[in-house]
RNA sequence: GCCGUCGUGGCGGAAUUGGUAGACGCGCUGGAUUCAAAAUCCAGUUUCUUCGGAAGUGUGGGUUCGAUUCCCACCGACGGUACCA
């Protein structure tokens, strides 16, 4: 019996893929429990060492589980459709299903080593048209669905349909894009175009116009979540706002919904907020401002109602439809010009700066409040996509308005005394109401009520709840992508696809570059004319895939149904699911909403599709730079030269061939990172310090790897190195470092399969658990992976002699032997259930030192401890399990259960504190009282001594705690 | 600006309901073993100290017999988000 890591890892990874051992069936019998990882997009680039940290958590997680006697869901697939895949095809003329299969088998090999217990019988692929096939079945069932207000939630569009030709638009209360006001007579007239215009403004999957994210350098519009500071989320391109005709979404219609639902789920108080925000509710009132010398109003939302009377100027957004109406022809010059200031700038420069500027149209509002006249400007300032694209302008009141009616010279009315309230802002909404009419003396709570029934009464307005979120932009122009399976006949009237065609599969294609904004199935004209009519050619994001996926898992390979009821009716909804921060409001909340969807088809017994959230924290990485600097010699001339990161400007410089000079850092002093693995981590007077040798760079001569040549490439680029010396006589170079996120251009991945290579899988396993509490970022250094190899080794010796043969007694175990074990059986249980990892290695370490100090052998104790280290080291469980006569494998033995009567202590050591600082420790037996401890305490000399001089005003005795002297 | 998370030795981090701050590991120091090295093992390692002790969990206050833990104010780091009416 040998510790030979990598031959254990290989002899048992073997052994559970020919047993299956992780295979899981339907059966109803036992409990469920659904442990779920965010599935990955399969890049080329392979896992670096921050993937595994989830993987492995809910790995732990699901073989305790599974030893306790669950039936554990666990599985894992690929979500492979996408723009990155898409992108890399372009850039290298590779298929992308040729290089998503290339990516995925590799990631399956990676995480295979890992020893993650999937259930691969079970993996999908959002690209296999096994799988996309229902993928297009729920967006079409979403095109043929409505949402009812009344009943709140979706219904079929046959329902709508009904109604709409015995009543019209009247008593409908439904989800709509627009209030459109229609009788059933002049419904039933229209001819089936017109009709199908109607049906689009309450279906859930609509096509409709408006403002959206265009990014010209991917050729396709993108979700307000794939655009981060005016630039694309992949590839940072500049992203413009253009009006075009998309598929969306009407995510809206369920805002209320996704947000009570928050409240009962187990997610992150941050998490929650980022949804929370991201939908963002507000509550106020719509109200409407008669426009002097027009029949139309302006209408408004504004969270301040009770503020109308200082209302002294109106805004609307430069893009709202009215602006040419209000224009009068006198400003006509200045509103054109400030269109065309407007139209000039790109999203990046309004975010980058908030300068006043606008522009008057020479209309004016009335003031419904007051009478007064109100003139009405535009102003970038004012968004068209946020309430109705137009404010009430109260400059006392408001910030911003403040600021544009001071550059614009404006009146203001102050509305609201503040003075009891010193302190308070704007956004405080607190004060009493002045100047104000009939709210004169209200607090602006209740000013708000009876500003808005003034406004119900005067037929002009009503409270309103208003949301940031905005309909979801589902269309894509872009070839790897699940088609939308909708179909336009004659008329141009969509119809979905029926499930008997589906998939719509995506023709074969080798140019599928996007063109001016048309997708490039645009191109594929066999594929895309039918007998029917010719085929949408916008494809969907990836989130169409991912926002369902769990619910394949369950039932991966049904060709009827997207999942069997009775299936999901067993599994339900997911137990525990792992991932990235990153996806917090994107994936989670889209597949929230189709999670919602299904459930009121009543395709899905559950509300919500997770009931607990974990996300793991970020692995950074250290980045190493070199520094270039210049030695300025005695006879002129300039060196390039590599110098340590401490050594300052001007320090004199001896260079053998280069003579003596001194040196000059300047602009060009550029520091070039490099490759980790060329340098060595150090600590020299308890400084974390990065050092590259120069024996190291005289054996790169020979080595061929990537990171060699690009290392050698920068060392050409100066003439010499300025070396130090070491204690040791060895010349290095101080390296300058930062913690970063791991990434290929940063020359700071590290690979897990070098690290299990190294030290074991097992090894790998536990010092990613070791580092730190899971869910919190932290960073990665091979230092400390050499203390879990020592403490697996001595964990392997309990159960071998010196010369590693087998040496387990059979004897009865010791009392304290015992109590070792479950105190470790225990703490173990406890903190797996509180995913905390790093707690649970360290008590294996503990408990190990201790079995080792104790020299125990004893089959009692060493047996359990195979079963109870199991989920975190998978190997050498199972070869000592089997060692010591295990049947079958340890991840399917029983979890150790943890017995009491070994914990009761006969004694405990009590604190002995004087005014609440420790001095000294004392035992007393576990059943003393209060009264016992007390006088007890008193009579030991310690104590005595410590009291000396001094008088009790107190004793404080907490039973099996402490005891505290309050003396003075 | 707003929302959220987090501040503990040289480093990663531990500390149950408010009850011995620094578990465990790294690193470092000294020692054993060795021809030597690696590996392994043992001891020490918060800071200051007049060697009696004293201080100490970002800062300042508060509650308490007792605060890393609870409350208030502030400072800093990270993540998200932003003319959102």
């Amino acid at each position: 019996m040998k510790f030979d890591v990598n031959a254990i890892d290989k002899k048992w990874q073997q052994y559970w893929k020919d047993h299956k051992t992780y295979r899981t069936t339907n059966d109803k019998d036992k409990p469920k429990f659904y442990v779920l990882d965010m599935f990955p997009y399969p890049s080329g680039a392979g896992l670096h060492v921050g993937h595994p940290l989830g993987y492995i958590a809910s790995d732990i997680i699901t073989r305790s589980k599974r030893q306790q006697g669950f039936n554990v869901l666990h599985p894992m697939g690929f979500d492979a459709f996408g723009l990155p895949a898409e992108q890399y095809a372009i850039d290298t003329g590779v298929h992308p299903s040729e290089s998503t299969a290339k990516n995925t088998k590799r990631y399956k090999e990676q995480m295979e080593s890992l020893a993650l217990s999937f259930d691969w019988d079970r993996a999908v692929n959002t690209s296999d048209p096994n799988y996309y096939k229902w993928t297009q079945w729920i967006i079409t069932q979403v095109f043929d669905s409505w949402y009812d207000n009344k009943a709140d939630k979706a219904r079929p569009i046959s329902d709508l349909i009904a109604h709409l030709s015995s009543h019209g638009t009247r008593d409908l209360a439904a989800a709509e894009t627009e209030p459109l006001d229609i009788s059933a007579e002049a419904y039933n007239a229209m001819s089936a175009r017109e009709q199908s215009e109607v049906l689009m403004n309450y279906r859930l999957a609509y096509r409709g116009d408006s403002s959206v994210n265009w990014c010209e350098a991917l050729g396709t519009v993108l979700a307000n979540d794939e655009v981060k500071d005016g630039r694309s989320e992949r590839g940072n391109h500049p992203v413009v706002q253009r009006a075009m005709t998309q598929w969306k979404l009407r995510i809206t219609a369920y805002s209320e919904r996704l947000l009570a639902g928050l409240d009962t789920v187990d997610f992150s108080d941050g998490l929650k907020a980022q949804q929370r925000n991201w939908i963002g509710r507000s509550t106020g009132a719509q109200a409407f401002f008669d426009i002097e010398g027009h029949d139309k109003q302006l209408e408004v939302f504004t969270t301040r109602p009770d503020t109308i009377f200082g209302t002294t100027f109106m805004v609307v957004a430069p893009e709202h439809d009215l602006v040419p109406e209000l224009t009068t022809p006198e400003q006509q010059k200045e509103i054109d010009d400030y269109l065309a200031y407007v139209g000039s700038r790109s999203e990046v420069d309004r975010q980058a700066e908030t300068k006043v500027t606008g522009a008057f149209t020479g209309s004016y509002c009335i003031n419904p409040f007051t009478k007064k006249r109100v003139p009405i400007y535009i102003s970038e300032y004012v968004l068209k996509d946020y309430g109705t694209g137009a404010i009430m302008a109260v400059p006392s009141d408001d910030d911003r308005d403040e600021r544009f009616a001071k550059k614009f010279g404006i009146e203001i009315i102050d509305v609201i005394d503040k003075s009891d309230y010193p302190g308070a802002t704007n956004k405080d909404k607190v004060g009493k109401m002045i100047n104000s009419d009939f709210l004169n003396g209200l607090e602006v709570a209740d000013a708000i009520k009876v500003a808005t029934e003034k406004l119900v009464e005067m037929g002009i307005g009503q409270g309103q709840v208003n949301y940031r979120i905005r309909d979801l932009l589902f269309s894509r122009q872009r070839y790897w992508g699940e088609p939308w399976p909708i179909i336009y006949d004659a008329d141009d009237v969509p119809h979905a696809v029926a499930p008997a065609d589906l998939p719509v599969e995506l023709p074969p294609m080798d140019d599928f570059r996007a063109v001016a904004g048309e997708s490039p199935l645009e191109r594929a004209t066999d594929w895309k004319i039918t007998p029917a009519g010719r085929r949408e050619t916008d494809t969907m994001p990836a989130t169409a895939g991912s926002n369902w996926y769990y619910l394949r898992y369950m039932d991966p390979n049904n060709d009827g149904e997207f999942v069997a009821k009775d299936v999901v009716d067993y599994w339900q909804d997911v137990d525990l699911y792992v991932g990235g921060a990153e996806h917090a409001v994107s994936h989670l909340l889209y597949s929230r909403l189709t999670h919602k969807f299904l459930y009121d088809m009543g395709k899905v017994p559950t509300r919500e599709p997770y009931k607990k959230l974990l996300n793991q924290g970020m692995i950074g990485a250290p980045i190493v730079s070199i520094h270039l600097g210049i030695m300025l010699s005695e006879d002129g001339q300039r060196h390039p030269v590599w110098i340590g990161s401490g050594v300052a400007e001007n320090s004199p410089l001896e260079i053998e061939g280069f003579g003596k000079g001194h040196l000059v850092l300047d602009e060009a002093a550029l520091t070039r990172k490099v490759p980790l693995r060329m340098v060595e981590e150090t600590s020299v007077d308890n400084e974390m310090m990065y050092r590259i040798y120069k024996e190291q760079i005289d054996e790169l001569a020979s080595d061929d790897a990537q990171d060699a040549a690009y290392f050698r490439t920068v060392l050409g680029q100066a003439d010499t190195f300025v070396w130090e010396t070491d204690k040791n006589g060895k010349q290095y170079l101080e390296l300058s470092y930062q913690m970063g996120k791991m990434s290929k251009s940063k020359h700071n991945v590290i690979n897990p399969d070098d690290i299990c290579a190294r030290y074991g899988t097992d090894c790998f396993r536990m010092y990613e658990m070791f580092l730190g509490p899971i869910d919190q970022a932290k960073p990665w250094s091979v230092s400390g992976i050499d203390g879990v190899y020592r403490f697996l080794r001595r964990f392997w010796n309990l159960f071998t002699s010196d010369s590693d043969a087998l040496k387990v007694s059979d004897a009865e175990p010791a009392k304290e032997e015992m109590k070792v074990l479950h105190t470790l059986i225990k703490k173990v249980s406890e903190d797996i259930e509180k995913l905390s990892f790093n707690t649970c290695v360290s008590a294996f370490m503990v408990a190990t030192n201790d079995l080792g100090k104790m020299k125990c052998n004893k089959r009692a104790v060493l047996e359990p401890m195979t079963r109870l280290i199991a989920p975190f080291a998978p190997h050498i469980a199972d070869e000592l399990y089997h060692a010591l006569g295990g049947e079958g494998s340890v991840h399917l033995a029983p979890f150790p259960e943890v017995e009491e009567k070994w914990l009761v202590k006969d004694s405990f050591t009590y604190p002995i504190a004087f005014n609440g600082k420790t001095r000294l420790t004392l035992d007393f037996p576990a059943g003393a009282s209060k009264e016992d401890i007390e006088a007890a305490a008193k009579e030991n000399p310690d104590v005595q001594k410590q009291l000396e001089g001094k008088t009790i005003r107190k004793v404080i005795v907490v039973p099996k705690r402490m005891v505290n002297f309050v003396v003075g």
